[in-house]
RNA sequence: GGGCAAUUAGCUCAGUUGGUUAGAGCGUCUCGUUUACACCGAGAAGGUCAUAGGUUCGAAUCCUAUAUUGCCCACCA
C-alpha cells in the first residue's frame, strides 16, 4: 500500500466512517473469542466484560444513550487494545408498559379506537412486536454510527426465547424459595395503563390542593379533613392520637352514618394511632382502607372492614352507592363536596400543597387500590446457596434486602461516584416487597397455571381471579382446595392435584412480569445462563456497570437483587454512574422544548469522533452536564487539527513504515526532542491511570492538552526549524494515535490506514508504554527556559506593536544558561521571529534596546525606536507591584516561626527558592524601571 | 418532612487525600493569508473561589451556620 501523501485539507468524517465501521465489524475483532497477534502476547489475558444497558425499542436513540456509548465504548476500546480479553455486550430491553403504551398510541393514530379489543392478545402482540422490531433494527444502526465496538455476535434482548427461559426460571426458584407469593393488598394502579405499578414506578408531582374539613353528619362529634373527599364513602374508621385529650374518649366507640353524601352507610370506628399528627388539620383521620398505603397499614392493626369504592378505570364503584357508581373520581368529589355544603357539614376548605402520585410512564394520577397481585419478599430469610459474596456463607439464612445492602457495604461492589452508595443504602432501607405482576400483554407472561378443574370443585369462596380487558373480567371462580397454583418453568402437561391431563383446563395466568425482572437477569441472562456456559465461566461478574444514575434503583438495585439470589455472586465489580445530558441552559432535552439535540444529526454535520469527544470531556461522574452545538462544533475543530498534525507529519515522512515496531534511537536527542518525549511519556501515563480511574473528562482534557499545546504549538513548529525528524515524529504520532483512539476511533484509524494501509487496524495495537527510562527533569526545566525566553520575547513584540513578520535583533544576558542558549538559538530566533540573537554572559544593554526581565535572565530587544517608553513605564511598574506583592507575603510566610517549623521541609525549601527567584526578579526588574527614568 | 449535591473568570466547567501568585474550553479585545490546519496562529484582559464564623503555621479544599439552586426519597390526612 503506498502511503498517500495527499491528505484532502480539512477532515471530512462522512467520507471515512461507514466504511471504517464496517471494516472493523468485518474484522470480527470486537468479538474477544477472535484472537489478534499482539506485540506481547498475554495468554492469561484477563477478561473485560460490560453489558450495554439494553435500551428500550420504544424508539430511537437520544443524545443520553450517545454519552453511554461514548464511555463504554472508551473502555472497551482501552481494554481490547492493553490485551484484555475484551467483551462489550449488546441488547435491547422490551420495555413492557412503554413499549405497549407507545404502539396502542400509534395505533389509536391510524384510526383504531381500542386496539386491545379490536385486535386481541395474538394480534395486538404481533403489532408490537413488529414495532419493536423496527425501532431495534435503527437502535442498532445507532450504535454502529456511534462507532460502538459491541460484539454483535452475542446480542440479546430482553424478550427473546433464551432470556425468556431465564426468566421462568428463576420465577420458579423463588416461588420454591418462599420469596414469590400471591397476595391482596394495596397497589398503586395507574388507570390510564391499567396495571400495576412497581412502588419506584410512581412519581411525585408537587400541586396545590383543596383540603377540606368537614364532619360526616351532623351528630358524628370529630371533624375530619381530606384532600379526596369521594374516598371517604369507603372511611370504616377516624384515627386519631391516643393522647389527644379532645378524642380520647371516644376511641373505641362506632358511628352509624345513614347514606353519607347521598351515597352509602358509613359504620366508622373510632380508633387510636400513634402516627395521627395532633396539629394537623382537626388532630383526626378519615381511615379509607382500600385507598391509602397509610390506611390500609391501621386497616391491618385494627381489624377494621375494607371497601373499595374505586375501580381499575378511576370510577366509583357499586359500594359508594348508586348515585355514585360510574363516575370518575373527580366528578364524585365535585358532588361530595356539594352534599357537605349543602348540609351545613362543611367547616373549612384551604388550599395546601400536598404531592399526587403519577405514573412514570404516562403521567396519569395513579390510584392506590387494593388488588391480588405478585410479589417478590425482599425480607424473607432463606439460604443462599453457593456463595461468592463477601461476609455471606454458603447456606447463610438471608434476606434479598440483607444480599442488596451486604455486596455494597462491604465494598465487593463499588459505586462511582461514591455519593451514590448512600442513596442505595437509603433506597434499600425503605424497600418494601416488590410487586411483579402487570396487567399488560407485552411481557414475560407469568409462569403459573391454575387448574380450572380443582377450581370448579370449589368451596364456596369466591373471587375475582385476573384482570385485563381481555380476559373474561366476570370469571369469578372458587379458591382451590389446595391454594397453591401450579408454577413450571414450562407448561404443564397435567394438574398435580387432581391430575387431569386436559391442557384447556390449564390456564395460564394472564399477567406478564414487570419489565425489570427480566433486566435484573441481564448481567448472567445475556451469557447463556441457565445453561452453564463457557461465556458465563468467562465474563461473569461483569466488570463494570455503566449508566445513568436515573436508574440506579430501577435497574441496578434489581440486577444485584437477581445476581446475589440467583448465582450467589455480584453481577458486576464497579459501577459507574453518569449524569444527565441536558441543553446549554441545563434544561431537560425534550421535543415539546424542542432543544433536542439528535446524536444522528450531531454525527453527520460533526461527525462521530466530534459528537463521542463532546460527551466524554468537560463533566464529571455522576454530575449532569450541558451541551451545546457549539461545544460539538468545538471538538469538530479538534479532530480536523489533528487530522492536519498528521497530514503535516505523513506529508514530511519519507519513511515508509509498513509495520510500525519502530525501535526509537534514544541517543542524539536534542532538547526539544527529550522534552516532547517526556511530555509523551507523562501523558500515557496520566491518561492511562485517568482510564482506569474513570476519570475519562480529565484523560481527554490532558490528551488535549499535549496534542495542541505542547505538540502542535510547540514542538512540530520546532521540528521544522531543527529538521531531521522523521523517525521522532513517526513515533509521535503513532502513540498519539493510539492513545486517542479510544476517543475518536475513526479519525484516528483512518489515519491509521493512511500510514499502513488497511490490513493493520489501530483498533487493535497495543497501547502505548513509556520510552524514556527516567523522566529527565533537567531537561524539562531547560526547555521551559527556551519556551519563557520565546513567550518573552513574543509578549514584547504584541505589545509593542512589532510587525509580525518584521524581525528584530535580541540581546540575552544569561549567565550560567549561556551554553544551553547557545544550543537552542536557532529555535528561539525562528519561534521568536528574530533577525540576530546575541548571547551573553554579562548583561550590556546595547542603544535604543527595552529591556525585559525572563527568569534570573535579562534579555534586550532592538526595537530599533518603537517602544513606546510611557507604555513600558506603565507595564514595567505593575509588574513590580505584583512582585513586591509576592515577595512581602512570602517574607511573612518565612518569618513565621510556625511555619518553618510545622510544614514538611520540602514545602519550606520550595517556598525559600520561590522567594529567592522573585527576589531576583524584583532586583532586575527595579534596574531597568530606573533606567527607563 | 428527610436526605444528597451544587454555588470558582461574561458562559460551561476542572481543581484527586489542605502547601498555587486559583486553571481549561468557549466568548471578548489586539495583531496576523509564516507552504499542516482561518475548523488556524501570536498576544492580552478577566476571579476578594455564595455569605458569616471557626479549625490550622497555611483553607477554593476541613468544620458550623446562613442564603440561593437543583435532584432524590417520603402514606401528613
Amino acid at each position: 500500500m503506498p502511503m498517500s501523501k495527499e491528505l484532502p485539507k480539512a477532515y471530512e468524517p462522512q467520507n471515512y466512517e461507514d466504511v471504517i465501521y464496517k471494516r472493523w465489524e468485518d474484522s470480527g475483532f470486537f468479538n474477544p473469542d477472535v484472537c489478534v497477534e499482539k506485540d506481547v502476547t498475554d495468554v492469561n489475558a484477563k477478561p473485560f466484560t460490560i453489558v450495554l444497558p439494553p435500551p428500550n425499542v420504544t424508539g430511537t436513540l437520544h443524545i443520553g444513550h450517545a454519552m453511554m456509548l461514548a464511555i463504554e465504548d472508551l473502555m472497551t476500546r482501552y481494554h481490547r487494545m492493553k490485551g484484555d480479553k475484551t467483551l462489550w455486550l449488546p441488547g435491547t430491553d422490551h420495555a413492557a408498559i412503554a413499549t405497549q403504551t407507545k404502539v396502542e398510541k400509534l395505533l389509536i393514530e391510524k384510526g383504531i379506537k381500542d386496539p386491545k379489543k379490536e385486535l386481541g392478545r395474538e394480534k395486538f402482540l404481533d403489532e408490537v412486536n413488529k414495532f419493536a422490531q423496527a425501532s431495534h433494527d435503527t437502535i442498532v444502526n445507532q450504535c454502529k454510527k456511534m462507532g460502538s465496538s459491541l460484539d454483535w455476535s452475542r446480542e440479546a434482548f430482553t424478550l427473546d426465547e433464551p432470556r425468556n427461559l431465564a426468566v421462568r426460571t428463576v420465577f420458579k426458584k423463588m416461588y420454591d424459595d418462599g420469596l414469590i407469593y400471591r397476595g391482596y393488598r394495596i397497589v398503586n394502579w395507574c388507570p390510564r395503563c391499567h396495571s400495576t405499578l412497581a412502588d419506584d414506578e410512581v412519581e411525585h408531582k408537587d400541586q396545590i390542593a383543596k383540603l377540606y374539613t368537614f364532619k360526616y353528619s351532623k351528630d358524628f362529634p370529630i371533624a375530619i379533613a381530606t384532600t379526596r373527599p369521594e374516598t371517604k364513602l369507603g372511611d370504616t374508621a377516624v384515627a386519631v392520637n391516643s393522647t389527644d385529650k379532645r378524642y380520647a374518649k371516644y376511641i373505641g366507640q362506632e358511628f352509624v352514618i345513614k347514606n353519607f353524601a347521598n351515597g352509602t352507610d358509613l359504620k366508622i370506628k373510632i380508633i387510636g394511632d400513634e402516627n395521627v399528627d395532633v396539629n394537623f388539620g382537626t388532630g383526626a383521620v378519615g381511615v379509607t382502607p382500600a385507598h391509602s398505603f397509610a390506611d390500609y397499614e391501621m386497616y391491618l392493626k385494627n381489624n377494621l372492614e375494607l371497601i373499595s369504592v374505586i375501580d381499575e378505570d378511576g370510577k366509583m364503584t357499586a359500594s359508594a352507592g348508586k348515585n355514585y357508581q360510574g363516575l370518575p373520581v373527580k366528578e364524585a368529589r365535585t358532588k361530595v363536596v356539594e352534599h357537605l355544603v349543602a348540609n351545613g357539614l362543611l367547616e373549612k376548605e384551604e388550599d395546601v400543597s400536598n404531592s399526587l402520585s403519577i405514573c412514570y410512564r404516562c403521567g396519569y394520577a395513579i390510584e392506590p387500590i387494593p388488588s391480588k397481585q405478585w410479589f417478590i419478599d425482599v425480607n424473607k430469610k432463606f439460604a443462599l446457596g453457593d456463595s461468592k459474596l463477601n461476609g455471606i456463607k454458603t447456606g447463610q439464612q438471608v434476606s434479598l434486602k440483607d444480599l442488596m445492602r451486604q455486596v455494597v457495604d462491604s465494598g465487593q461492589i463499588e459505586i462511582i461516584p461514591e455519593r451514590f452508595s448512600k442513596t442505595y443504602s437509603h433506597w434499600i432501607n425503605n424497600l418494601r416487597d416488590w410487586c411483579i405482576s402487570r396487567q399488560i400483554w407485552y411481557g414475560h407472561q407469568i409462569p403459573v397455571w391454575y387448574c380450572l378443574m380443582c377450581m370448579d370443585k370449589n368451596n364456596g369462596i369466591k373471587e375475582v381471579l385476573f384482570h385485563g380487558e381481555n380476559f373474561d373480567r366476570t370469571l369469578v371462580v372458587g379458591k382451590r382446595n389446595s391454594a397453591d397454583p401450579i408454577v413450571s418453568v414450562n407448561q404443564p402437561d397435567e394438574c398435580p392435584t387432581c391430575n387431569c391431563a386436559d391442557r384447556a383446563k390449564l390456564i395460564q395466568d394472564p399477567d406478564t412480569l414487570d419489565t425489570w425482572f427480566s433486566s435484573g437477569l441481564w448481567t448472567f441472562s445475556t451469557l447463556g445462563w441457565p445453561e452453564k456456559t463457557v461465556d458465563l465461566q468467562t465474563f461473569h461478574p461483569t466488570s463494570v456497570l455503566e449508566t445513568g444514575y436515573d436508574i440506579l434503583f430501577f435497574w441496578v438495585a434489581r440486577m444485584v437483587l437477581m445476581t446475589t439470589y440467583v448465582l450467589g455472586d455480584i453481577p458486576f465489580e464497579k459501577v459507574y454512574m453518569h449524569g444527565l445530558v441536558r441543553d446549554e441552559q441545563g434544561r431537560k432535552m425534550s421535543k415539546s422544548l424542542g432543544n433536542v439535540i439528535d446524536p444522528l444529526d450531531s454525527i453527520a454535520k460533526y461527525g462521530a469522533d466530534a459528537t463521542r469527544l463532546s460527551l466524554l470531556l468537560g463533566n464529571t461522574p455522576g454530575n449532569d452536564t450541558r451541551l451545546s452545538e457549539e461545544k460539538i462544533a468545538g471538538f469538530r475543530n479538534f479532530t480536523n487539527k489533528l487530522w492536519n498534525m498528521a497530514r503535516f507529519i505523513i506529508a514530511n515522512s519519507k519513511i515508509k513504515n509498513q509495520n510500525s515496531k519502530l525501535q526509537l534511537k534514544i541517543q542524539n536527542l536534542t532538547l526539544a526532542d527529550k522534552w516532547i518525549l517526556s511530555r509523551l511519556d507523562a501523558t500515557v501515563k496520566d491518561v492511562s491511570e485517568n482510564i482506569e480511574n474513570f476519570q475519562f473528562s480529565a484523560a481527554g482534557e490532558k490528551l488535549r492538552d499535549f496534542t495542541w499545546s505542547e505538540l502542535a504549538d510547540w514542538y512540530l513548529e520546532i521540528a521544522k526549524i531543527e529538521g531531521d525528524k522523521e523517525e521522532i515524529l513517526q513515533y509521535i504520532l503513532q502513540t498519539l494515535l493510539k492513545l486517542w483512539h479510544p476517543f475518536m476511533p475513526f479519525v484516528t484509524e483512518q489515519i491509521w490506514s493512511e500510514m499502513f494501509g488497511i490490513d493493520r487496524m489501530l483498533m487493535v495495537e497495543s497501547w502505548p508504554h513509556l520510552v524514556i527510562p527516567t523522566v529527565v527533569e533537567e531537561s524539562l526545566n531547560d526547555f521551559n527556559t527556551i519556551q519563557l525566553i520565546i513567550t518573552t520575547i513574543r509578549s514584547a513584540r504584541a505589545d509593542n506593536k512589532i510587525e509580525p513578520n518584521k524581525k528584530i535583533d535580541a540581546t540575552i544576558s544569561a549567565g550560567a544558561k549561556e551554553k544551553l542558549l547557545i544550543e537552542n538559538s536557532a529555535i528561539i530566533t525562528g519561534l521568536a521571529r528574530l533577525e540576530k540573537l546575541t548571547i551573553e554572559k554579562k548583561a550590556v544593554k546595547p542603544e535604543n534596546a527595552v529591556a525585559l526581565v525572563c527568569g534570573d535572565m535579562e534579555i534586550y530587544l532592538d526595537l530599533s525606536g518603537a517602544v513606546d517608553i510611557e507604555k513600558e513605564k506603565v507595564r514595567l511598574t505593575k509588574e513590580v507591584e505584583a512582585t513586591e506583592k509576592f515577595v512581602t507575603i512570602m517574607n511573612n510566610k518565612l518569618a513565621n516561626a510556625e511555619f518553618v517549623n510545622n510544614a514538611p521541609p520540602a514545602v519550606v525549601e520550595k517556598e525559600k527558592q520561590k522567594l529567592s527567584d522573585a527576589q531576583t526578579k524584583l532586583e532586575k526588574l527595579q534596574t531597568q524601571l530606573n533606567n527607563l527614568k
